[in-house]
DNA sequence: CAAAAATGTACGCGAATTGAAAACATATAT
DNA sequence: ATATATGTTTTCAATTCGCGTACATTTTTG
């Protein structure tokens, strides 16, 4: 806490009222939280995220989706959709070799 | 304007402040105000959410994803995680065929 | 183990900010 | 052109903020 006051550079009293919630930390302050631990503003907020819509992701360059710390290319995202929606079907449509009734 | 303010229970000049900027909404405003838009707080105060690794979302049930509208089921994530890891590691080492060195 | 140093919690107050009514401005409808 | 709805600014009582200060608790250390 001590810590975390110091990195934000805001008085140990004032953060202590935000972690016992008696104060409520500016939009600045609550962003820098964020930052600090890593992580987004929803979550420090208790929100659960809108979720994510593959689709939509492809047409941008950054995805903000990363494997094993590496980020997910466009390609990668694509055949990923290409992949999941084939697998889709076939699970829909009987078996696979006799896919037409 | 009116119908968004209206919306959220506040006086139109209160909404009107946050629009043009002058006055900061208390977190609970903010939130409301991402709930109706459907987009996320992080969105608003223009952060970009931090990266999503898909490693990490296999544990939950609920990954917050989506394809076509229906939620990735674990699965299927788990299943995509093999394939691109899989397509990485060919890319890298020379050919698929000769694979060994 | 006791004293000291560090860390955590609560209080109080001047300063800053809020929410909203009211006044004013602009746009839209009749 | 006039009325009505919508957008914007101003103003102010009430609330809330940030932080210094004091007090409590934990940790370190000789």
């Amino acid at each position: 806490m001590q810590e975390a006051a110091d990195r934000l550079e805001i008085a140990k009293s004032t953060y202590a009222g935000y972690e016992y919630g008696y104060r409520e930390p500016s939009l600045q302050a609550l962003s820098d939280i964020a930052d600090l631990f890593e992580t987004s503003v929803d979550h420090i907020l208790g929100r659960s995220e809108p979720s994510l819509e593959l689709t939509k992701l492809t047409d941008k360059d950054y995805n903000g989706l990363t494997l094993d710390g590496t980020p997910l290319t466009k390609e990668e995202l694509i055949d990923f959709i290409t992949f999941t929606r084939m697998k889709r079907e076939m699970t829909t449509k009987e078996t696979f070799i006799k896919k037409e009734a």
